[in-house]
DNA sequence: GCCTAATTAATTGCGTACAATATACTAGAA
DNA sequence: TTCTAGTATATTGTACGCAATTAATTAGGC
């Protein structure tokens, strides 16, 4: 007798709650970004910068988790509109520092205080909030050790 | 004295653990599905058909919470690699009627069964597994509810 | 110095996401 | 019936996300 194949329900599944969960938070983030028209992505790229500026274009994206694909149009919109600057390395021409604006300096008080008041709207304390994102993140370090590719299709060809 | 403003780091943050474990998802049933030429809001699209077929574009959507405008070119190309039928509804014209493709019904089970032993790499048991949905589920709640649209910005002109 | 392998960004192509708009159709009021 | 408000899908435009390729540059071996 053959054995039962598991059932999968859409509803029970933990990818789809982290896709949920991550399309509801960028739609959250385009409202509390909108008096700075910023993008979630294009905040996160602050982010990274105002811990640490200049970066490589490589660097920045080990810290964001973007490729070049990514983050070189993202960085031309940002320099389009004053936050980011990019120069090529003087010294290895393949690199393209990219640094953070005057205008991104002085507006990082001002984006955290308004980020920080719209974060309250989740009704999260403190130790509620560090438990889910460290849930979180104990669950993305397994999805980033599974290789799929090692499990050959057995089934039917298609 | 002006009260300081609360840091914001990258790595502390819930919005970044999400995007993050979200996208290492995607990647992981990029390869899942590979053998299947399934995208990953393809494959969820199709298990909410699996669980009840046909459905009209808007009610599909619901499920999977995604609009028309992503819905349409998906469900095209799902036509095309014959996943899905799309017909117009007789008796209303302006509904489109999502219905499940004799191929994508015979190759439910080789689907299941396949994505089940790729998700045994992750070695999470079934209630820490549960447990992290549940909890992902309820900060993906609480940021559904939030309207950042309320918190007007009162910091500097950009 | 000269050739080759490695490294870094940029580009290309495809597939989402989603707001905003357009189009087609339906149903209800006058 | 005709007008209108509402509904369902499609289209358009912008911005990711990433695999694969290309182009430019650098560094290492001889």
């Amino acid at each position: 007798m053959a054995t039962p194949t598991k059932n999968i329900l859409l509803d029970e599944q933990l990818c789809f709650a982290l896709y949920t969960a991550s399309k509801r938070f960028n739609h959250f983030y385009a409202d509390a970004l909108a008096p700075f028209k910023l993008t979630y992505p294009q905040y996160i790229t602050l982010l990274a910068l105002w811990e640490n500026s200049p970066m490589t274009v490589r660097e920045l994206g080990s810290h964001v988790n973007l490729d070049s694909g990514t983050l070189t149009p993202l960085l031309k919109r940002m320099q389009t509109q004053g936050w980011v600057e990019r120069n090529r390395d003087e010294n290895d021409e393949r690199q393209v520092n990219i640094s953070l604006s005057q205008k991104a300096i002085d507006a990082k008080l001002d984006i955290f205080a308004h980020v920080n008041s719209c974060m309250e709207l989740l009704n999260m304390d403190a130790e509620t909030y560090a438990n889910t994102r460290d849930t979180v993140n104990f669950a993305s370090d397994r999805i980033k050790n599974a290789d799929p590719k090692k499990i050959d299709y057995t089934g039917t060809e298609l």
